[in-house]
DNA sequence: TCCGTTCTGCGTATTTGATACGCAATAATC
DNA sequence: GATTATTGCGTATCAAATACGCAGAACGGA
């Protein structure tokens, strides 16, 4: 089965045979359970069937395989788009559209590490364009640039959620100066001196905002710059 | 071994003993070979033995294990920052240090699933990490707002690669017909009946320039508004 | 020079996990 | 009730990571 059959193909409702006790939708929400509380490294047949208290080939019956059960993970723990703010101009909503994002990469971190190959687009993701396109159409301009305000915007979101799951680390103070860093490394000194502390959930969630603004700024000089 | 120890740590140079056949940097770009070619998935520790002719056991005399690996790849795959041209202003320079940011993901698509973790430094990322502060100080904007700044672009430069390395895919036009997806997705339906023939790479280099010039222009318009 | 120490390569065995295959029980349908 | 599709799952196979320990190589000191 190919991932557009997996994901846009219903199943037929069987006829005959025994009641099943489990199902797709069971499976993969296990799945998902198992991923946001340990990773996907965590994620293995045998612990989905065990979270489900059933024997581990069952699982086979619902679904055709890890991999298939990981593509279909994906697409459930996008789910819906959120309703965005209508008539209230192509900012807000983009706005508003870019945080509903952040926030399923945040909510479920073992995704990000999904969405960076190449798949086909499940039920919600294609929903959730749907719904970018949108709020950008709203700006007025050509069908080509709205596709690349939305990688713009997209491309954003996912880039920048990775440091609010936690990014890179610096090393350690000694290592750095150990290794004669701080002074081949002036600029980088400067900030490390500046911030002491470790950043919090709250400041990560500024620079977020930080970002947003100048991308939004960013399009909106090309929107006024080219009226359509 | 801690990822600091190990990305950081030099390793001792052995006084006796047979001469090693191979060695850490052997071991790294092997993997790196296998990675490219073929993707993180078909990289296991045999493949790696059997592209250097020697038995699996041999490789862990080099590496811990196979996660201690994967994490020197990464910093070896991302190499040295480019030289920037100096004096050219920091739009130009950012701009620069974004392209050969993308460059190495597009060379390394693997790395970009690694990219999303939390993780140390390796030497290599941090001397990225200090080229990108280095030409955002021309701005004059505060301490803090350079790391703004470089949260900014690169999450751009690493969202927006997930498309150049051959993003989601829509699904085929009959499958969209068949669920009505044409009449509920309007603008979607729009945007796909223009963009008819597949995206080429041309098309995909066009739209990551587009998004950072936006993202250039709102950190410019925002240096404008708050000058130093 | 010779021996003990240190170090490498790697054979063997264990463990974990994915999954092919087939059987027995179950529930519609005839 | 007989037939048959369908489910749950036991068993077996295969791939892969890696712990453990041995044999041989090179170096240093007596």
């Amino acid at each position: 089965m190919d991932g557009e059959a997996l994901l846009w193909g219903g199943q037929p409702a069987p006829r005959r045979g025994p009641k099943a006790l489990l199902n797709r939708g069971k499976v993969v929400r296990a799945g998902i359970e198992i991923a946001d509380a340990e990773g996907l490294a965590a994620l293995s047949m045998q612990r989905v069937a065990a979270k489900l208290g059933a024997a581990t080939m069952a699982l086979y019956r619902h679904v055709p395989g890890k991999f298939e059960l990981v593509t279909l993970m994906l697409d459930a723990a996008i789910g819906e788009p959120p309703e965005l703010p209508d008539g209230t101009g192509w900012r807000t909503g983009l706005a508003a559209w870019a945080r509903g994002n952040r926030d399923v990469f945040v909510r479920h971190p073992w995704t990000l590490s999904l969405v960076t190959g190449s798949r086909t687009m499940g039920p919600n993701e294609l929903a959730w364009t749907e719904a970018a396109l949108r709020v950008t159409s709203a700006t007025g301009l050509p069908t080509p640039a709205l596709l690349d305000v939305l990688m713009l915007v997209n491309g954003y979101v996912r880039g920048a959620v990775v440091d609010l799951a936690g990014g890179p680390v610096v090393p350690g103070p000694e290592t750095l100066r150990r290794l004669g860093l701080l002074e081949r490394y002036p600029v980088l000194a400067g900030v490390l001196a500046q911030a002491r502390e470790p950043e919090g959930a709250a400041s990560r969630e500024h620079r977020f905002e930080f970002g947003l603004a100048r991308v939004l700024d960013g399009v909106g000089q090309y929107v006024r710059d080219n009226p359509g």
